[in-house]
Formats: structure tokens, C-alpha cells, sequence
DNA sequence: TTGTAGGCGTTATCAT
DNA sequence: ATGATAACGCCTACAA
């Protein structure tokens, strides 16, 4: 008895499994190929393959016979046999550093959603901010022959990364994290004017002396938000930043540092945190060593987490749109993949400040 | 000239790209495969395969050639060629709801660990709660022969689901949300012990009317938490829940709610949140329309995410830990991949309930 | 210890 | 419009 004759095998008549039901692979352990699709529905190969992907022309008899036999047969596509032969694998490859931070959630999300509408999916990885594991993930999606690829940089990223992206001549876009290298698309958001609008705003409020507390020296999200402060006050005379703590961007951290630092130092007018997270474990700190101060001192964010509007109080924090950044990638990485001859893109997103009241602010009526 | 022998090519001399530099392939744009590399090491394609994969009994002389090799001509192993002879893929697909919610993100950055740690990348998926997008990411995963899945059953999925998973024949276990099915492995924390551990502290605070508030209906996981509510209670007379209100647990939907609710029944005793968003979100609309209330109002949530313990009150929260979670049902997937007849499990993490101040203590001193 | 000869399931290039 | 045939890059017997 042929074994390539499937259907005999698996149409047991009236009652038995529903149609396209997989039970004949699962009792016999032997996979449905194109060969059996094309022999149930008295074709070749070739023109089973075609109608499959709607390629060439097919009569409709044809094809309508070949997708029966398919259905009938429980037939599963499969994509690794086609990529060896046709060297796309609709996937791409995904590298953030921390998951669990809530903008790279969205961003991922955002990514993902894109892409497989494009049919592609995405091979997601974590490199819990470690360049060696960095590099070894790369690696492994390389082998898988991923059709582009985005990373966040990890943190202590050196400048070799730069030119091993590069060397492995696949698409590829930076994000979030900027780094010195052109060869790469790079999409994120605007951090120098993030930056600009929070002290601007703050500046309003007659804010002279600032603190700039957390998120990591090595990294450009923060240098940049930074800048973006000073700039806003050098034209100001008497407004500095008279502190900047840097730091792991958590609440836990920024609880801790904020103790010591208020219970001794005189509070600032106004400190810009580096995420909603930094300035939750600020509060935290503020009532239980000086709670005196929490309706005095100005305090704006960044990110603008489901929570900063919850909080008490509702926390002024300047919009990075996570999902509006994946999209923007994954949609650069397609332009790429497309056509990797196209121009490497900067794409900087402009952030927006929302304003609510930890910033001093009696309520949302102070236009910007 | 033969292009195979590919180091002649590559190798410029002193003073060329640097040793390991994909430059050949780059400028060719010819893949470097194993041939090239046993051509020029002097051996045969099975021997370069086999020091490639550290089988079978190879010359330490050889072994070093064929490495150099590899080294010299920048090579990188294909393994989707490998996957179509070996049919292990070394992939396993991921199916989530929404990777922004932190229990989730959690989850997948444990899965993703331990994965990676056995050389396996993880193919993230989100159906944003949508079972149609969840029945064609699930097919896209199965396309690409994926060794194994785990997912988190969408919202509205309805029972078929079960059996177009167990058809697939390839390992998966069921996480977060369990579903009436014994075929595949189940991993989850224990959300009736969850809700017991809830409002048995509760109760001892003297609370008698409970209010329980979020999560949607359709899903286990608030089904079991309001059981464990229910159990607790029941022993003890005149305790009861008089209010249950099922939503999308996000602090957004529990404020709109609660402002509406507490403006017009009288308070209870307690409330137990499905997680900490509902009960920002409840503490937002206290705060703005029954301020008075906040401190009298004794509250208990479900997650203990990072802000919880920074909130104002400190939040008692029964802590879902998304990490082990993950660990755990990528090891009980690792273990059906290693041996697909092992016995289906469920695994159940037991929760614990972290005691702040929301909850009516003074402080940490109320031991449970 | 190493080499030879298929084959995995698909797509591409020819013919017909 | 359809069919035969040769890749794609690797792995697995089995033979030497």
C-alpha cells in the first residue's frame, strides 16, 4: 500500500474525524508534504507549491481541487523547508535589555503587531542588560537566518557591536538607545527636547535649582534628557541643576538614594526624574522622611506609565509613546528588508509633556 | 577558479579585514556553507559536521583544522538546513494576551531565560486578547515547526481550542489561565489559595462586607481568586461579598467604576482588588471623591508590583511572581520536549501575601 | 577516524 | 497551464 496515498487512510467515511482534522499525521507520526497534497488532488508538485502561494497561473479547477486535498489532508505548510529554498523566513529578530520595563513591553508589542501583519514573526530575546549574552543571542538569531533585526543596546555595549551588526550584512534597526554608528536605521524618541519640555515647563513655575535623578551614565536616553534640561535653563539666570544622581531607573533604587539625599541636602525646587518609576520611589521617600515636602517640591517624569495618573499626586510626565516607537521600527525594518539599498533612516518621535499635578500645577489648566 | 575555495579569496595576506570577518560573504554575497569549510580544511562535509556539532570521534588535529576554518572564513551554522534534516528547530513559540501587562512580561522574560539557557529562542506572540488572531499566530508558530508552545489562552477562546492544540502533536503547556483540557501541561499559581490568603487577613481586621473588584469573567483566574474569597468567608458568620464587579483590570476602567460605585452604595469593610492597577484605580477615585474614606477603606490587591510597595498606602498585595512562573513552565515544556510521553502536570506556585498598609496594619508587624 | 550517498520539503528554472 | 528536475545546506547511515 502507498503511503503517499493519504486520503485513503484518513477518510474513514461518515463519522469519523472532522475534516481536516490532523488525526492521520498524529496515528502514523508521518508528516503531510506538498507530495501527498499533490498526489491526493492528481498534480505535481510544482503546481501544488504554486497554488499554495497563489503564484503563476493555476485554473480554478485546479486550484480548487489542490486546496480540497489540502484541507482534506490537514496538509501544514512548512515554512524552514521553504526558506532553505527561497532564503526568506519571514522572521526577524528582537533584542531589548529588560522586557519588563514598560516601554520596551509596549515597544515590543507594537513591533510585534506589525510585523505579522506582514506575516512575519518575531524571535524575541532578553539580555537582562548583558553585552556578552548580547552577543551571544546575535549570534543564535543569525543562525536562524533572521530577515532583520532590532536591538536595544545593552548597557556597557561596546563599540564593536557596531561593525558585528553590521558584518552579519542582515537589516537592522537600532532603537531607544542611540549609538555611533550610521550604518544602522535608528527610531526613538526625542530625548534632548523630552528633556527641554519638563525644565521649560518647571521653569514656568519659578523653579531655579533642579535634581536629575536616575537612569544609567552609559546610555544616551539619559545624557540626552539631561541635555535637554540644561538647555532649557541656560538662558535662565540662577537656574542650574544643582544635583544629578544616576542609576538604575527603579523605584527601589530612587527610594533609597532620595532618603539620604533629602534627609541631609536642602531640596531642590524641582527634580525631573528619569522614569515614573524613579519618581514613585522619590514620593516614597519624601513622606516618610520629609512629608512636609511632598506639596512643595515640583517633581515631572518620564514615560508616563498607566499609574502616573493615578498617583497622588497625579504625576506630570513627559509621553515616550512605546508603541508608536515599535511600530516606527518595525515599519523602518520593513522599508530595509524591502530594499536594502534605501537611505538609513533616523527617526526621532517627539514626546509630549502631560501635564497633571505633581509638577505644581492646581490642576490640567495650565497651558503649555 | 573554483569559488569554493573561498580562503583564497578572503585572505588577503598581513594587514587584511581582521581574522573571523564575514567580509568574503559580504562582498560576494555568497553564503559561506559547510563545504566551503571542509574544502578548506582538507575533509569531508561529515567531519566538518561532526566537530560543528561535537559528534561522534574526531582527531584533535582535525577538529583544530576545521575550526580555524570556520574562524577564517566566517562561517555560521544554517540552522534551518539543520532543523529540515534533524526536524528539531530549537524554536519554541510563545502565545500571550498582552505583553504589557507586568505579570506577563515577567512570565515571558523567565520562559525566555531558561530557554535560551538550552539554546532555544522564543517566538513571542501577542493576540491581544483576540482568539481569531490566537488561531493564526497559532498556525504561523506550527508553520515554522516549532519544538514546543506555551500560551496564554486569549480571552473568548473557546473550547476547540484545546483540540486544534493537541492535534498539532507537539508538546505545549497552558500557563496563567487554565482551560477544562487534560492534554496539555498546565503551570499557574494557585488563585484560590490567593484568595483565601486575601480575605483571611482581611478578616481578621474585623471586615465583614467584601467588595471584589476587576478581571474579566470569562477567565479562571478571577473565577478561583473570588472562590478563595468566598471559602474564606464562609465559616464566619456575617462575612460576605456584597458587591463583585468583573472588568478589564487596568486602573483606567476600576477608577471610572469605583467613582460611580462609592459615590453612591455605602462603602465595605474591604475590597480585594484583581491586581494592583484596579486598586491604584481605586484609590484614585477614593481620593477624588470620598477622600475621607482612604484611610478607613481596608484594601488588598493581587501581583505586588514594584509600585505597590511605593504607593500611598503602601499596598498589601498577594504576589503572583510572573519570573517563576515562567521558569516553571519552560522547564515543564523542556521536559515533554525531552520525553513526550512523560505524564501531563499542573503545577501550581503557591502565592504569598505581602503585608503593608493598605490592608489596615500600622506596618509590617501584623504577622499572618 | 573519515568519506560517500542519499534525503529532509520546498521553490525555481526550464521545458512542454 | 502544468510537469520534470535540480538546487537550498545540513544530517544520518553506512561503508571504508
Amino acid at each position: 500500500m502507498d503511503v503517499r496515498c493519504a486520503r485513503r487512510l484518513t477518510r474513514p467515511g461518515r463519522g469519523g474525524p472532522a475534516a481536516g482534522s490532523p488525526m492521520w499525521c498524529v496515528l502514523t507520526s508521518k508528516r503531510i508534504t506538498l507530495v501527498d497534497v499533490a498526489l491526493d488532488a492528481g498534480v505535481s508538485r510544482a503546481t501544488a507549491s504554486m497554488v499554495l502561494r497563489d503564484a503563476g497561473h493555476i485554473s480554478v479547477s485546479t486550484r480548487k481541487r489542490v486546496r480540497a486535498s489540502m484541507q482534506a489532508l490537514g496538509y501544514v505548510y512548512h515554512r524552514g523547508a521553504a526558506s532553505l529554498r527561497s532564503s526568506r523566513t519571514m522572521t526577524v529578530g528582537l533584542v531589548v535589555p529588560d522586557l519588563s520595563n514598560h516601554f520596551m513591553a509596549e515597544m515590543t508589542i507594537g513591533l510585534e503587531a506589525v510585523l505579522a501583519e506582514h506575516g512575519i514573526l518575531t524571535l524575541t530575546t532578553n539580555t537582562f542588560e548583558d553585552p556578552a549574552r548580547q552577543h551571544l543571542l546575535l549570534r543564535a538569531l543569525f543562525e536562524r537566518q533572521v530577515d532583520g533585526i532590532i536591538v536595544v543596546p545593552a548597557l556597557g555595549t561596546e563599540e564593536s557591536f557596531a561593525d558585528y551588526l553590521a558584518g552579519a550584512g542582515i537589516p537592522a534597526v537600532i532603537s531607544t538607545r542611540a549609538i555611533d554608528d550610521d550604518r544602522a536605521t535608528y527610531v526613538g524618541i526625542d530625548n534632548v527636547r523630552g528633556g527641554e519640555l519638563a525644565a521649560t515647563h518647571l521653569l514656568r513655575h519659578g523653579c531655579r535649582t533642579f535634581a536629575y535623578l536616575g537612569g544609567m551614565p552609559g546610555l544616551r536616553p539619559r545624557q540626552d534628557r539631561l541635555r535637554g534640561v540644561r538647555r532649557a535653563l541656560a538662558p535662565v539666570g540662577g537656574a542650574r541643576v544643582v544635583t544629578h544622581r544616576s542609576g538604575p531607573a527603579t523605584g527601589a533604587w530612587s527610594r533609597d538614594l532620595a532618603e539620604r539625599l533629602f534627609a541631609t541636602a536642602p531640596l531642590p525646587d524641582a527634580v525631573v526624574c528619569h522614569n515614573d518609576s524613579v519618581a514613585f520611589g522619590v514620593y516614597r521617600a519624601l513622606r516618610d522622611v520629609v512629608p512636609e515636602a511632598v506639596g512643595t517640591v515640583r517633581i515631572v517624569s518620564f514615560d508616563d506609565v498607566d499609574e502616573a495618573a493615578l498617583w497622588e499626586p497625579p504625576m506630570s510626565s513627559v509621553a515616550a509613546n512605546g508603541r508608536e516607537v515599535g511600530l516606527q521600527a518595525a515599519r523602518a525594518l520593513l522599508r530595509r528588508i524591502d530594499d536594502p539599498t534605501t537611505q538609513v533612516e533616523h527617526v526621532l518621535l517627539a514626546p509630549e509633556l502631560v501635564i497633571r499635578r505633581s509638577c505644581g500645577c492646581p490642576d490640567d489648566s495650565l497651558s503649555d
